[in-house]
DNA sequence: CTCATTTGACCGAA
DNA sequence: TTCGGTCAAATGAG
């Protein structure tokens, strides 16, 4: 826990150098500036930078306030009959954690591209919500018996803010690897909204059903949240997609093994403003699933 | 034509 | 009953 706490320092400080040297670009910029309409778009990329930073320093600051302010409350852990309390609580706590996707530019359409190919079957108004939740399985379902689902959500708040739950595994091998060679900034957070949750119940072969693994996704999330918001950030600089992998100029994480099994992931994307086709997006979150996959988040499957 | 999306129907859980 | 997730026929895009 430290630990971490340590690591959402390091990676604050991080961000704020980042937007620092963004910043004095962008003054570099302002004075040596022609006419030519590259150097507005350098401008443009720029302030977007700075506001994807400006993103990620808040939401780090955020959880930081969180884990040292709302410590959890010991009273959830160990209480009563263990059995009954889960199945009372396996019910309202499918809403637990959610999945946040920063998209910088108002990108209206909500399709959060993110390295794999899905196939929406469903929408959804959501009682409480203004926007509609739509439903997507992956497209390999029924030839690679692939059981991953998202749901994606518009947030209330925020029109510019998706929020995208991930439940299942994939299980198909059809990442859409788009290298194609950036120079986009990307930074990825991952973060858990919820309550509390601190049993884990279902065995990982239940995942693999296309039913009723998502409680146990659950609540292996909220185990997270149990240990206090754990937050993932990831930046990527000039990476490259090789050989099944990613590499990375800078990444900063903490990861968790102890989100072991489950399938459904909670993340903050921030998405530059140029980001318009998916193709250069599926490649971060390529980078972002290939981590996730095959570090921690799954290792339990 | 094929394949994806839309959208109301359907169903299970609470 | 309501709510949310999924199904599937109709529709649209290419």
């Amino acid at each position: 826990m430290q630990k971490m706490m340590m690591e959402e320092k390091l990676v604050i400080s991080e961000l704020e150098l980042g937007k620092d040297l963004a910043n004095r670009l962008m003054s570099n910029l302002k004075h040596t500036s022609s006419s030519s309409s590259s150097a507005d778009s350098n401008k443009t990329l720029i302030s977007e930078i700075l506001r994807v930073y400006q993103n990620a320093i808040f939401m780090l600051s955020l959880n930081e306030h969180k884990n040292t302010l709302k410590r959890r409350s010991p009273e959830i852990d160990n209480d009563k009959d263990s059995k009954i309390m889960f199945k009372k609580r396996k019910t309202s706590d499918k809403k637990t954690e959610k999945v946040k996707v920063f998209v910088t530019t108002g990108q209206e359409n909500g399709s959060i591209e993110d390295g794999h190919c899905w196939r929406k079957y469903g929408q959804k108004e959501i009682h409480g919500s203004k926007n509609p939740r739509a439903y997507y399985r992956c497209t390999h379902r029924f030839t690679q018996n692939c059981v991953a689902v998202k749901q994606v959500q518009k947030s209330d708040t925020d029109p510019s803010v998706y929020e995208v739950k991930y439940l299942g595994n994939h299980t198909c091998n059809n990442i859409i690897t788009s290298p194609k060679s950036t120079n986009m900034n990307f930074s990825v957070s991952m973060f858990e909204e919820g309550r509390n949750r601190v049993n884990v119940t279902e065995k990982s072969e239940d995942m693999m059903k296309p039913k009723k693994s998502e409680e146990a996704m659950m609540i292996n999330l909220e185990d997270l949240e149990n240990k206090k918001n754990i937050f993932r950030t990831f930046s990527f600089l000039n990476h490259e997609f090789e050989n099944g992998e990613w590499k990375s100029n800078l990444f900063l994480g903490e990861l968790s093994p102890a989100t072991s099994g489950s399938g459904i992931t909670s993340e903050i994307v921030t998405a530059p403003a140029s980001l318009k086709n998916s193709e250069t997006a599926d490649s971060y979150f390529s980078s972002l699933d290939n981590i996730i996959d095959q570090d921690w988040l799954w290792s339990a499957l």
